[in-house]
DNA sequence: TACTGGATTATTTTT
DNA sequence: TAATCCAGTA
């Protein structure tokens, strides 16, 4: 039997056609994975591909994966050579080979968004921008718009008008030398970097195009420039370019996505063959009326209309609460009828809701009804303290060239050294072009002799004990023995015992992930895992088998389905959020939109909205109208949307909430940030003003055994005075208060 | 050098 | 509310 014997028609056509520029629109849940799929299978088996030929890209890693999964089911044999990863391993994979020609070390290391604003922080530092009024954050933003653009800091100078701009192309430029300086690419560069060598090496281009003749990209309403500007490179020869997407499901433009990448794909490739998928296999006809009448209030989008086999099914059920707790306490009452009645498993449920914060409530509520859950996204795994602070370390194991990761543990747990110690050896490094390592490794050279130097040289052997380690020890053991010189459990003891087992199970789950990862390859590297784990998002670990009920935002939701689905927080200002609404770029509410379309089309048999009266929201309570959205949906399709909750339905059907206490959105006059001029005095370098430091240590005139006396703590016997980087630091046993450690400046103690 | 508390400030985030 | 950041203090 053919592989295309298993679509349906429209899905056929769309996996059947091969050759040439195809776009297919994909509806949420008409089997999009599924054409994909088939049709590389169709390809291999059937038109004879070879599947060396062949390159999927996705955006995630689950979906990478799943990918690979179904098609080697699929395919008997051969399917391993297919290249299907995501956008950025597909370009790290790229650019370790060539990025030589780029001027990069082909070891180079990924900085996490964590990485990039620690990068930030010192580049602004060395500019003397004052980060209360220009947070690193805004000049971050604005350079991963630049790089999703592909605009170089040249790029941006020439564009440069006014001070502001000049500032910015100036942080910009001295951003990626810093980068280059620590061999690293932050994750746009991954993209953009990957579109230079392809355009200033033609030669190594066409290497690529003549190997990845069939070319095929999901989500690709996703998309940003740089990304298309990639495939369009890859594709430019051979034209065998197949983009799934849905315009609809388009919820990343604040990432720099551009819905125009799908819109005008045809205008792109005129002779593209365009292939609508409106047929649903995984909702009710109810929730879809729903999602298309929701969704056809957004212009500028190609027509769908998403229709089923499957029946009308249930109406969806429209919850409204006094507040937010009430809100949570029902949903979790109703998950847990459903489950006692049997009829569904705690698995088949998702809350989705449109901002992080609002997990905790239903967090709370589902621990007090005893029933099992998972938070997806949130506080990234890999950016947890515990997490960052083992990597931190396998990365200066690895190759010590990373100087954030080098400095992130050098003084974690605590070893006496500080803020100056590590200021003197990073400007040494500066000024003399050496990494931050380096500068600890020749610390007695730079610091002098002293108790300073004494540390870094303590941790200095320690790391390269653990190098000595490394060829003979797995990686497993490897961090145990981290974990064990370090005390570093009994630093996360002391520090906070709350919440202290809670990080130990976060490093044994990394552990776990390192056992798998040694499982999985044949010979694993230190620095191949660490690429890995550069790579990987939350979502990638969801597993569905757990029977948990799941708890994500919205934006975490996408590409998932669920038998019952609950939209929490329904409300203007909420979702959509505050932001959106008063912009006076209609666009945002329409992204918010097609958010919502996203959620309703997550949901198979069951969707439930919610929303509350009145909640608190950062802090101070708020009282806001029922969503917008939610009067988007025709009244056939809902029960129990009149106000006054669980009340009877009102004759007259109205959905404004009338009897509502002042829906109010909060007139707070938050000033747009508009451009403005910097103040920042800019000249690059402070001078260093060693001398006047020194000075203030003046030597103690008190010795050990001495009598003194302390303005708050009385008298004492000093036990001992020891010379720090800085200070004198002077142990002394009071009388009344017991033994303290102190720094002589700052004491005061008088000789008596 | 290290800790603390007071001020500050908040969407969404596939990599 | 809650998390994070920095200045002041011992």
């Amino acid at each position: 039997m053919s592989v295309l014997e298993m679509l349906n028609s429209k899905q056929q056509e769309a996996a059947g056609q091969i050759e040439g520029p195809v776009l297919i629109l994909a509806g949420a849940g008409s089997g999009k994975t599924r054409v994909l799929t088939n049709r590389t299978a169709y390809m291999i088996d059937e038109a004879g591909i070879s599947p060396w030929n062949i390159l999927a890209i996705t955006f995630t890693n689950k979906a990478a994966g799943e990918m690979r999964e179904r098609i080697d089911r699929l395919v008997g044999h051969g399917s391993e050579s297919i290249w299907v990863a995501t956008f950025h391993s597909t370009c790290v994979r790229i650019l370790r080979r060539h990025v030589d020609l780029l001027g990069y070390d082909s070891n180079f290391t990924i900085y996490d968004t964590d990485d990039s604003k620690a990068l930030m922080k010192d580049v602004l530092k060395r500019f003397q921008v004052d980060t209360k009024q220009y947070p690193e954050k805004m000049f971050l933003n604005r350079i991963s718009n630049s790089k999703n653009e592909l605009l170089t800091p040249e790029d941006e100078a020439k564009e440069a008008f006014g001070y502001a701009d000049e500032q910015f192309v100036k942080v910009y430029r001295e951003y990626q030398a810093s980068l280059k300086k620590n061999n690293a690419l932050d994750f746009d560069d991954l993209i953009m970097k990957t579109v230079e060598l392809f355009t200033q090496f033609p030669e190594v281009l066409e290497n690529y195009q003549n190997r990845f003749l069939y070319i095929m990209v999901d989500e690709y309403q996703d998309t940003n420039t740089a990304q298309f500007e990639l495939i369009r490179l890859l594709a430019d020869k051979n034209k065998n370019i197949c983009v799934v997407g849905d315009d609809d499901q388009s919820i990343y433009k604040f990432r720099g996505a551009n819905i125009r990448n799908i819109l005008d794909f045809e205008k792109v490739y005129p002779n593209a063959k365009v292939i609508k998928l409106e047929q649903n296999y995984r909702s009710t006809q109810t929730i879809l009326d729903a999602a298309n009448s929701v969704i056809s209030n957004n212009t500028s989008r190609k027509v769908k209309s998403l229709w089923t086999e499957r029946g009308q099914g249930e109406k969806i059920r429209f919850l409204y609460t006094e507040n937010a707790y009430d809100e949570a306490e029902l949903i979790v009452d109703r998950i847990c009828r459903d489950k006692r009645e049997g009829k569904c498993e705690y698995r088949d449920n998702a809350v989705l809701y449109r901002t992080n914060a609002q997990s905790r409530l239903l967090e709370e509520k589902c621990i007090m009804a005893g029933i099992p859950y998972a938070v997806v996204g949130g506080v990234n795994f890999y950016s947890r303290k515990e997490i960052k602070d083992i990597l931190a370390y396998l990365k200066t194991i690895d190759n010590g060239k990373d100087d954030l990761a080098v400095r992130r543990i050098i003084n974690v747990p605590k070893r006496g050294i500080g803020a100056t110690t590590i200021g003197k050896l990073a400007d040494y490094g500066a000024a003399n072009g050496l990494g931050f390592y380096e500068c600890c490794v020749k610390a007695e050279e730079i610091l002098g002799h002293g108790k300073a130097a004494d540390k870094i040289a303590e941790f200095v052997s320690l790391i390269a004990l653990f190098k000595s380690k490394l060829e003979f020890i797995s990686l497993e053991q490897l961090v145990d023995d981290i974990l064990d010189r370090t005390d570093y459990e009994e630093m996360l003891n002391e520090s906070d015992p709350d919440d202290a087992a809670e990080r130990m199970d976060n490093i044994g789950e990394l552990i776990n992930k390192i056992v798998s990862f040694e499982e999985q390859y044949d010979e694993p590297t230190l620095s191949d895992f660490l690429e890995e784990v550069a790579l990987v998002s939350d979502i990638d670990n969801v597993d569905e088998n757990a029977d948990k009920v799941m708890l994500m935002t919205l934006h975490s939701a996408k590409g998932l389905e669920f038998p019952n689905v609950y939209l929490a927080g329904m409300e203007d200002g909420l979702f959509p959020g505050y932001m959106s609404i008063c912009s006076d770029d209609p666009s945002e509410i329409e992204e918010e939109r097609r958010l919502c379309y996203v959620g309703i089309t997550r949901a198979m048999n069951k969707l439930i909205i919610s929303a509350a009266r009145s909640r608190m929201i950062r802090g101070e309570t708020q009282c806001n109208a029922v969503s917008r959205f939610v009067k988007e949906i025709p009244d056939e399709l809902i029960e129990g949307r009149t106000p006054g909750a669980s009340a009877s339905r009102r004759s007259d059907g109205d959905v404004s909430n009338s009897k509502q206490p002042r829906p109010v959105v909060k007139p707070v006059a938050r000033p747009k940030t508009v451009a403005k001029p910097f103040i920042a005095r800019a000249t690059a370098f402070t001078d260093l003003k060693k001398g006047s430091d020194i000075a203030s240590a003046a030597t103690p005139d008190y010795g050990p055994g001495d009598r003194v006396s302390h303005m708050k703590f009385g008298a004492g016997t000093v036990i001992s005075v020891e010379k720090g980087a800085r200070d004198y630091e002077v142990s002394v046993d009071f009388d009344t208060a017991g033994t303290k450690k102190m720094f002589a400046a700052f004491a005061k103690l008088k000789k008596i």
